[in-house]
DNA sequence: CTCTTGCGAAACTAAAAGGTTGCGCATATA
DNA sequence: TATATGCGCAACCTTTTAGTTTCGCAAGAG
């Protein structure tokens, strides 16, 4: 079964629940009021969300807290790196031409 | 059908054809010769890429040269922005930890 | 102890994804 | 003109996904 960073992030669900516990850290019952689907459907887009380790769970008695693991969220950010430096260098190249013109 | 850069990125085939293409524009016999699956398989992938505006083609005779649209590449780096502020402002959150440490 | 609540796990279903083969068409080459 | 090449498209098959319903268990509340 392929897991990773990029296939949990695809379903809009999946990121709307990294949002949401970006800020805080949620039950499964309290992040289910936030969608249109059943508590049991959260909890499979968590189990995801868990194995591809962009979140964890913290027990409270019955209660089980999970919280946004930041630091998966930067192997995103380290694939976009590769690509950046592309829009980058192309924006500098426009700045280029607008120099360019302001100087004629 | 879902079809949004998030579900693009989500394949690894994809990914990689993204990569490859950033540097030139391929045609699609070029880009499948670097994988282990056949031209169509790849022009499907080509397709969804398309449609969801990641890649542009360019008609030459009759080959045709995919390259990277990079500016949509930008709208992951902006859904990101929101945890960039967040793992930054944890690492500022670390640096005054250190910097008391060092104090004492 | 009994009832309620919060949760995960299993079984099932419909739809989508990702691959294949086969086809037809346009362009290049002999 | 005949043949080879590059490509997209459609049909088909298999596996995965995302949801549902049902169940059982552990932790609080009465």
């Amino acid at each position: 079964m392929r897991r990773d960073v990029f296939q949990a992030i695809a379903d809009p669900t999946r990121r709307a629940i990294i949002s949401l516990i970006a800020l805080q850290a949620m039950t499964p019952n309290a992040i289910a009021l936030h969608f249109d689907t059943s508590r049991q459907a959260i909890s499979k887009h968590l189990k995801i969300l868990s194995e591809c380790e962009l979140i964890k769970a913290k027990q409270e008695g019955r209660e089980i807290y999970y919280e946004l693991e930041i630091k998966r969220m930067k192997e995103i950010d380290k694939w976009l790196e590769q690509f950046r430096k592309i829009w980058e260098n192309k924006f500098s190249q426009l700045d280029d031409v607008l120099k360019k013109l302001k100087q004629k």
